[in-house]
DNA sequence: TGAATAGTGTCTTTAAGACAGTATATC
DNA sequence: GATATACTGTCTTAAAGACACTATTCA
């Protein structure tokens, strides 16, 4: 057996920051619905968002894309810090021990262990297209699966409240980062945008003022192609003018709903 | 020589968490001027914003408003966190030695010690209205002072950084938080409110604009009194309607210049 | 009466929002 | 031709922004 990361962690102890850690809520969108990864460790029936600890050696922008690669395989994914969260309660949790640890990964170590310690978490959320993704297990070989926001299971420890706050971020940042530009494949429908912004935004959003702006402000272009889905009229794909849709951004006068 | 939280910070370690803390930017607004609290530690002739280590009992938020109660000896703040600070060389300094911590203050620790560390720093900037507060000495009497945002002095470490983030996120933030109400006295002038929008904004507002919309939202309501202040036409007085206020923040249909 | 600051009204331009019918593809 | 989805145009209302003069106080 080769070595894990998850030796390296119980192994070279130093090697991490002891007392932070790293939450990445990852999010994809697929079928007209937004979703995140989330992981199921130790069997406990419990999900977990995709986290981790930070190397001495790295940022913590740094770790939260490693730790995002590890479970996508996907490099320099887009992703942004939303806040952090500590309180002495966040991380206890029935059957988080060292007992059950032992039990499933073989490793000795004790209930002082510092991975029972308090531990400051640092949220971030990543997007990446849903398509791109091919999910990689666990450090122990848990079971990794994309949930719909409007389904989540339940979490341990904070990570429900983690979600929630990163859902609330992705809906403060949508006026200002390239959200529909992560999320989308390169070339979509305006059902899909439309559908997209929807979602996040939670609220039903005219069709015809929608497009309007979109097209209006160039930072959508039609292409030739049309995208067949069976027994209807098949509609336009569109791709990003995306200098256009960064300097609507920054202008802030766009997509403001 | 009585016991201080800094004889603490060296002896009881395990009062507090390792490789995390807290960086406080308090501002205050006084005299058309948004000014930022800090504090010069070790006569090394730069400054630093109030930070402060978090302890193993309480939550990030608590530890920051500790750390600013301690400096202003005010409780209860108005904070808010904006975002962490992480990168393995933020913290390296010259002059930030064992050596210089003995001189400074006789408590004898080595380079290895953990205060060394890459440390992962919370960011809160917290509100305050500038009459209220007695400036106290830091831990080790280090003095503290208000400094202008324009005019901020060499700063330790990436506090520079911390300070212009602060200041961003209160930019985005004046839409949504009660930012005029925490940084202005009961009773305020129009051209106080006008330019504490125009300091954090960092343009200029039309003033016939701004105080249309102040007024007919019901945000901010007459006084009979006026303020004397010498040889020129007195300003009117003026207070907030706190729950107009909260509600056009929640409509986020105001403020929004 | 001059200097400095406080205070107020109108008009134009632009964006947001409400609203419903036509077009196309497949069965 | 029935059905399901794609697509588009006009009108109303509200907010933002540009703009300049009068009022008060005191030296």
């Amino acid at each position: 057996m080769s070595k894990s990361p998850a030796d390296s962690l119980f192994e070279n102890e130093k090697e991490y920051l002891r007392n932070v850690s790293v939450d990445n809520v990852i999010f994809g969108y697929h079928d007209k619905e937004l979703k995140v990864l989330l992981q199921q460790p130790f069997s406990t029936g419990k999900w977990t968002v995709i986290g981790g600890y930070i190397k001495r050696t790295e940022s913590i922008d740094q770790a939260a894309k490693r730790i995002a690669f590890e479970r996508t395989g996907l490099k320099n994914l887009y992703l942004e810090q939303f806040r952090a969260f500590g309180n002495p309660g966040r991380v206890r949790e029935r059957g988080f021990t060292a007992k059950k640890i032992n039990e499933m990964t073989g490793k000795k170590i004790t209930n002082d262990h510092w991975i029972f310690d308090y531990f400051v978490s640092i949220g971030f959320y990543t997007l990446t297209e849903f398509s791109k993704v091919t999910i990689k297990k666990g450090l122990w070989g848990e079971t990794c699966k994309w949930w719909p926001i409007n389904e989540i299971p339940p979490m341990i420890f904070d990570h429900l409240l983690i979600i929630k706050e990163a859902l609330k971020a992705l809906r403060l940042h949508i006026a200002e980062y390239p959200i529909g530009y992560e999320l989308l494949p390169e070339k979509f429908t305006i059902p899909e945008i439309h559908a997209l912004y929807q979602t996040i935004l939670e609220k039903n959003l005219d069709d015809r003022n929608f497009t309007r702006k979109l097209i209006a402000k160039g930072i959508v272009v039609k292409l030739k192609e049309t995208k067949k889905i069976g027994a209807h009229r098949s509609p336009y794909l569109y791709k990003f003018d995306l200098e256009k849709y960064m300097q609507a951004l920054k202008d802030g006068d766009i997509l403001v709903f």
